[in-house]
DNA sequence: TTGTATGCGTTATCAT
DNA sequence: ATGATAACGCATACAA
């Protein structure tokens, strides 16, 4: 009735604790025999380890670093933030986290900052950036020396990450579409915003949302994106000009830089018949849902990426199964109504 | 650098373990002046309990059980999936768990299963339970007995339970209402359906509807709630006759019910121009989603429930404070292209 | 190759 | 009123 210790297996395979642990932490120095006798014991018991028992034993520390985008990145803060609460609730204690930031932009960088981490003394990484070949072969190297590593937010398919921790970005960009095509409610002109950060994310939502605006809201035309590389003078520029020579409905942001966006929107005067739509709720977002200036913002819960990525490192780390099921993130949907 | 242990307590304190034991414990037989001691002990110290260690010298069981409502309900048996899945993956372990089915229309019968519980043996309740003055007088029998007692999807506003676990109903009801405004392009009525379920929910739901579509919707008139009783033949006919007799742009469905309702609504033949919004996630709504017989979902994460329900439980259990955050159930929207 | 003994942080049962 | 001491389930240094 009550669960099996390492006890129970030990009195039933007739061997001593000792070597019920060297089989079930596959430590050598056990005859292939004796290994049987005890796996044996384990499924005929149906033994499952108590990992907070382990970890108490073992004095067990996760040590995990996260590596976030640096500058004045919203939704990296509020990742922090997350990161800071789920840690200080003790969603998993035993851990101890560090927050390293990096310049985006700056391949080279981040890859010298990946190099200067320890890792003999790391367990895990948990990676915010955009994938070249340069990350590419610092997560091979990071696998190589054993650390468990996620790729956070954006996906590095062609890594040798573990695991990946957000949303699909074509999806994300496919509910942003149907939500234009419907909000919108006169032919016209769709004006898309990007700052080309995380390229391949950008591209694959306006992928999604293209598909959709073209296959369903014949009405609606998309215009070529115009990028900001996070100047918000030139946002301001572009937005105003495009506003002024086409027929534009409306405005889908993709990336960040939703201020300077915003602030131009407001300065046309055009925000009560525009419907724009844009990514993650940041204070600047969340306002802008509250005030009107955004008709419906498409998120990821920062607070459900942070958690699901220390219970996904510290699996990784235990070698334990990942439960699918909790650690999806889901594509949110946020309107004035439904702000959290 | 690490964490102070009770023989860090013991030390500083210049007491033996077991007289710190009896005060973190609150337990008698300590003179004030010792308890002082110690407590200051722990402040100076920053000592923070590991339940884990605790729960395994305790070799603690937490035993709670769920009631929900019985008969073909698919949301409470998509609850209970996500309860056993939620168990199984060890989201909270040395946890028993029993499920208890009662019938929702019938609170005497739901308060004599309630007293039927062995209150001795039992560590806390989660309840989905239409609030009745019966209920609350069982609710307030097992608090008197020291049981951890959480509402669940319906709150019981007015009985003595800890917590509840669920989302506002009002503020449900408005993102609806601002859904269906937003998508419903011409003016018209707006059906609204409900089986008188969980009757606070529905009339909170529609109050909050009502209020946006009144409020910012002018060419929408809201039509009185039609109520089927659980009866698929009566809604089926009702459905018939109102969209027969009047100008209907927009169906809403309050409560559970939906398969009878949308194959009404398919007989119709007017699912092209109708715009029909749900609440919860379900085999039913899924694929009405898909196959584009409701145009939004409203619904709450039934895996985020069953965790947070056993969260929340837990942290009752052991007297520690709940971690708001993360336990909030958001109000989710679901559209085709953001199924899961 | 295998077994014994001890400790992890906490609780609980004995003595004193 | 207080203090040793032995569990809890597991890991591991050390013996055999």
């Amino acid at each position: 009735m009550n669960r099996p210790t390492v006890h129970d297996i030990a009195k039933e395979a007739g061997v001593s604790l000792a070597t019920v642990d060297r089989v079930l932490n596959a430590r050598p120095g056990v005859r292939d025999k004796t290994i049987a006798k005890v796996q044996d014991a384990v499924v005929r018991l149906g033994y499952v380890r108590d990992t907070y028992a382990a970890n108490l034993a073992r004095k067990r520390l996760y040590r995990f670093v996260f590596v976030l985008p640096e500058g004045p990145n919203q939704f990296a803060a509020s990742l922090c933030a997350a990161l800071d609460e789920a840690h200080a609730a003790q969603i998993s204690d035993r851990t101890a986290i560090e927050i390293v930031r990096v310049p985006l932009r700056d391949p080279h960088a981040i890859v010298r900052r990946l190099r200067q981490l320890a890792v003999e003394t790391l367990d895990g990484v948990a990676l915010m950036v955009p994938e070249t070949p340069q990350v590419r072969d610092a997560v091979a190297r990071l696998k190589a020396a054993g650390v468990a590593v996620v790729a956070l937010v954006s996906d590095l398919p062609n890594s040798r990450r573990d695991h990946f921790i957000g949303t699909n970005s074509v999806a994300a960009g496919r509910t942003a579409g149907l939500l234009m095509g419907r909000f919108v409610r006169r032919p016209g002109e769709v004006l898309v915003v990007s700052n080309s950060m995380r390229a391949r994310d950008s591209l694959e939502r306006r992928l999604g949302f293209d598909a959709v605006i073209s296959g369903e809201f014949a009405g609606l035309r998309v215009l070529p994106s115009v990028e900001s590389f996070d100047d918000p003078a030139r946002m301001s520029a572009v937005v105003t000009e495009v506003l002024a020579r086409r027929d534009v409905v409306g405005v889908y942001s993709m990336g960040s830089g939703n201020t300077a966006l915003l602030d131009a929107l407001r300065e046309s005067g055009r925000i009560g018949d525009l419907v724009s739509i844009a990514h993650e709720l940041t204070p600047t977002t969340e306002s802008a849902l509250r005030e009107g200036a955004l008709a419906a913002v498409i998120a990821q819960n920062v607070g459900h990426l942070a958690r699901s990525a220390l219970r996904v490192l510290r699996a990784l780390c235990d070698g334990l199964s990942i439960y699918e099921a909790q650690e999806r993130v889901r594509i949110e949907i946020i309107l004035r109504e439904n702000i959290s």
